[in-house]
RNA sequence: GGCGGGAUACCGAAGCGGUCAAACGGGAUGCGCUGUAAACGCAUUGGCUAUGCCUUCGCAGGUUCGAAUCCUGCUCCCGCCA
C-alpha cells in the first residue's frame, strides 16, 4: 500500500505546511480533520463531493471528520472569491438548509466517524471574547487576501461584517482542535489564517490541504447553483448521466480525478471515457444499476433520439381544432410566442413529424394520442379527454 | 455636509423628441454538423388565436400631435471633495 500521505496528496493542490501532513500521519494517532461549511445553499452537488470524497479518505485511514456547519457565520456571509457583497439568509433558512446539507453528506462521510457541530455553539460569544479573537488579526493581514485586495484597491464596499468572517472561522479550528483543514483552493488564506489565530490561543496551529475547484459542466466556470452548470448528488439518474455527458472533452481528466475512482485512460476514446464517467458517478450516488438504466435511457432518448417510456401524458383541451401555441404554453411552460417560432424552426414534431409555421390549429383528431415533441428532450402525449 | 455621474429587455451595454419592442455582445433556445460533445454555421430571443393589437426603458407626475429620449419630485446605486 503507498504511503497515506502519498495517496492523501494525490489529487489536492497544497498541503501547507510543506510536509506537516505527512508528520502528522506519521505519528499514527487518529487526527481530527476540519471541514466546515456555510448552509447558504441546501443541495450538494459534486462540486462540494470534491472535498467530502477527501474526507472520506481520511477517514478510511482511521481520522475523524468534524463537520462544522456554518450557521453562525452564514449569518456574515463568507465573502470568498465574491467581487460583490453577499446577501444574508434569515435563520430559518439558514437552519433548514444544514439539516437538508447534513443528510446529504452522509451519502459521502462515515457518520460513525463524523462529528457535526455548529458553530453557533461557541461564536455566540460576548464582546469581550470577541474582542480578544479579533485583536489576534490586523487589517493589512486581512486586506492581503486577494479578493478584499481587489475591492480595497477598486473602491467597491467591503463590510466591517466580511472582515470578520475569516477571524470567526479560524476560530472555529480553536474550538474544536483540528489537526487539519481542508477546503478549496479558494479557502487558501482563511485555512492559513487560522493557523495563526490558533497558536495565539495558545493551540497546536493546524496543517491545511487545499483542493481544486471543480469546474461546471460547461467546463470553464466553478461548479455552482446559481450559474446552473452544476449536478447535484440528489438528480435523478438519468439526469446525472446526461449532465455528466454534456461536459466539455477538456475537463474530464479533472472530473475523473476528483469524483471516482476509477483512473482515466487518455488513450481511450472519448465518448467511452466520458460513459463510464457518467456510469461511475451514476453508481455512487444511486446505484449499479440505475447506471445501467441510466445510460440505457441516454441512448435511447439522445443517442437514437427516440421518446422515453415515461412520457407525460395530458388532456387536450375540449376545442377543435386545437390552438398549438397555446396548448403548448399550457403544458411545456413557455410563450405562446415561444412556441410559435419553435413551430417556425422545425422545432415541433407530432409522432416524429417536423410541424411547420403554419400548423397553429389541428383538427382533435390528429392530436389525440399522439407525441408531441419540443426541440430534442421535452416529449407530452395527448389524448382527449 | 458639498460637487458630479448613473438606473434600458436574462446579463452587459448603445440609444438622447418621431422611422424604437429598442443597435451590439454574452447567455439561452431551435435547426444543421456531431460523440446530446466542443468548435463552427444559420436563425430566434416582451406578451397576445397576430399582416394587427397590447405592455415595457428605476417610480410618480408633467410638457408635446408624439417621450427610453425634455421638465419636476421621489427611491436606489456610484465617484470625487470634506
Amino acid at each position: 500500500m503507498t504511503d497515506p500521505d502519498v495517496f492523501l496528496l494525490r489529487n489536492a493542490v497544497d498541503a501547507l505546511p510543506e510536509g506537516m501532513l505527512g508528520r502528522q500521519l506519521d505519528d499514527g494517532a487518529p487526527l481530527r480533520v476540519k471541514f466546515g461549511i456555510d448552509p447558504t445553499a441546501p443541495d450538494i452537488h459534486l462540486g462540494h463531493t470534491v472535498v467530502l470524497r477527501k474526507l472520506r479518505e481520511f477517514q478510511g485511514l482511521g481520522h475523524t471528520v468534524v463537520l462544522i456547519v456554518g450557521d453562525y457565520t452564514a449569518r456574515v456571509g463568507d465573502p470568498s472569491g465574491r467581487s460583490e457583497t453577499r446577501p444574508v439568509l434569515a435563520p430559518e433558512e439558514i437552519d433548514a438548509n444544514a439539516e437538508t446539507f447534513k443528510e446529504q453528506a452522509f451519502r459521502l462521510l462515515d457518520p460513525a466517524r463524523t462529528e457535526v457541530r455548529l458553530n453557533s455553539e461557541w461564536l455566540d460569544m460576548s464582546m469581550v471574547e470577541l474582542f480578544r479573537l479579533v485583536r489576534t488579526c490586523t487589517v493589512a493581514q486581512l486586506l492581503e487576501r486577494d479578493d478584499f485586495a481587489k475591492r480595497y484597491a477598486s473602491g467597491q464596499a467591503i463590510s466591517v461584517l466580511e472582515l470578520l468572517y475569516p477571524p470567526l472561522q479560524g476560530y472555529d479550528s480553536v474550538a474544536i482542535d483540528a489537526d487539519v483543514e481542508l477546503g478549496g483552493t479558494d479557502q487558501k488564506f482563511n485555512l492559513l489564517l487560522a493557523r495563526d489565530i490558533q497558536g495565539a490561543f495558545g493551540k497546536k496551529p493546524q496543517s491545511v490541504l487545499t483542493m481544486p475547484i471543480l469546474p461546471g459542466t460547461d467546463g470553464v466556470r466553478r461548479m455552482s447553483k446559481s450559474l446552473g452548470n452544476y449536478v447535484g448528488v440528489t438528480d435523478s439518474p438519468e439526469d446525472m448521466f446526461g449532465k455528466v455527458m454534456s461536459i466539455p472533452d477538456p475537463a474530464m481528466p479533472l472530473w475523473y480525478d476528483l469524483l471516482v475512482d476509477i483512473p482515466y485512460d487518455p488513450t481511450a476514446a472519448p465518448v467511452k471515457s466520458k460513459r463510464a464517467l457518467a456510469a461511475a458517478i451514476v453508481a455512487q450516488y444511486h446505484s449499479e444499476d440505475a447506471a445501467r438504466a441510466a445510460e440505457a435511457h441516454f441512448d435511447q432518448l439522445h443517442v437514437r433520439g427516440e421518446a422515453p417510456e415515461d412520457v407525460g401524458e395530458a388532456e387536450l383541451p375540449g376545442d377543435d381544432p386545437v390552438h398549438l401555441p397555446a396548448l403548448i404554453r399550457e403544458h411545456f411552460g413557455i410563450s405562446a410566442g415561444e412556441a410559435r417560432r419553435l413551430l417556425g424552426q422545425g422545432g415541433v414534431k407530432l409522432d416524429g413529424e417536423p410541424l411547420g409555421a403554419a400548423d397553429l390549429d389541428l383538427p382533435a383528431a390528429r392530436l389525440d394520442g399522439a407525441l408531441l415533441q419540443l426541440g430534442k428532450r421535452r416529449f407530452k402525449r395527448f389524448f382527449a379527454r
